[in-house]
DNA sequence: ATTGCCAATGAAAATAATTTTCAATTAACC
DNA sequence: GGTTAATTGAAAATTATTTTCATTGGCAAT
């Protein structure tokens, strides 16, 4: 199997189709794609939603709903926690922003990366790094003749130190 | 790489040193294992953790706190919701239950099996069934070496229809 | 630009989930 | 059986999430 960043969008079409294992941070959904999305599914784009996007895209950790609320309440004092937990179900249920289960709170939430990946959290500052090409079926086919489950889908997540954290560890 | 199932405890101990994959569910911890492992550090064995025990090692399934109060409530009618908290974080400390997290709620529990497994769980009744054998070491190698993180620990679940559910949806 | 409609919002209240506190109880050791 | 420190249950406190509903405002049609 071979190994190999992508950085550019043709690179990482091609790597989708081949079974290349690669880092996809650099493939994240954007801003201005996140809204297009909406508008698509008939959703409006309000400013407090635009807000919140923000405030999921513009790091690269995941957050909370409670720290996205103390994020966007910067810029926006009037908002609501309430108007933070609808839009991220929206958000969720539109795949546009994943949800993280290892480690801390299992509702917290980073900006999602187009088709199916895996997430690598760092245990310490929470920074997130996508990667895509890691393929289980093998292991689903075999799971689902010995056991005889039907299986739908699958949950992997690894949790680490991330390169910054290890050197101001030491 | 082979594929077998285990139904006692020798192969069980062959199997973990070699690389196979196997269902481990026929050998997860019995109440008495559990319970030895209390005394072993020092935690009392009330009748209360008896009872959480019982109510989460008898079934097959996954139970969130308040379903094994539901559950122990019959038995021990005066147990508090608290006591269960407590034992619950107990027994995770002690590695002895596992928290599971796709599908569903994140606080839901069902009883280890020894060693390093991974578990497949049902979406419609939460049957669980361990398995162990799968490596996922080459890939953290390759993930630690593309990003720069130290893997500490993964996350590893799958979720689909169990075959008895499978037969009822038809 | 203006208008009108319906989705979206914020505030408050309701509900659910979890943790803390503390006096009373009891398992485990002698 | 007696002692002691861990464990318990009840109540209160805290935290997290959802519901309700009157008001607001995005955006499509004009």
């Amino acid at each position: 199997m071979r190994l190999k960043v992508i950085d550019n969008m043709d690179d990482f079409k091609y790597a989708l189709n081949d079974n290349i294992f690669h880092l996809a941070f650099e493939m994240r959904l954007t801003q201005r794609k996140i809204a297009a999305k909406l508008r698509q599914h008939g959703y409006k784009l309000t400013p407090q939603r635009r807000a919140v996007i923000q405030a999921i895209a513009s790091g690269q950790d995941h957050l909370t709903p409670a720290e996205i609320y103390e994020k966007v309440h910067q810029d926006q004092p009037n908002i609501g926690l309430v108007t933070i937990y609808r839009t991220l179900d929206m958000l969720t249920k539109l795949g546009l922003i994943c949800e993280l289960h290892a480690g801390g709170s299992c509702q917290s939430y980073t900006i999602s990366a187009p088709g199916h990946h895996h997430h690598l959290i760092c245990s310490d500052c929470g920074k997130v790094v996508d990667f895509t090409g890691y393929d289980l079926g093998e292991l689903e086919q075999r799971l689902s003749l010995e056991t005889g489950f039907e299986i739908e889908d699958h949950l992997l997540e690894f949790i680490g130190l991330c390169q910054a954290c290890r050197k101001e560890a030491k």
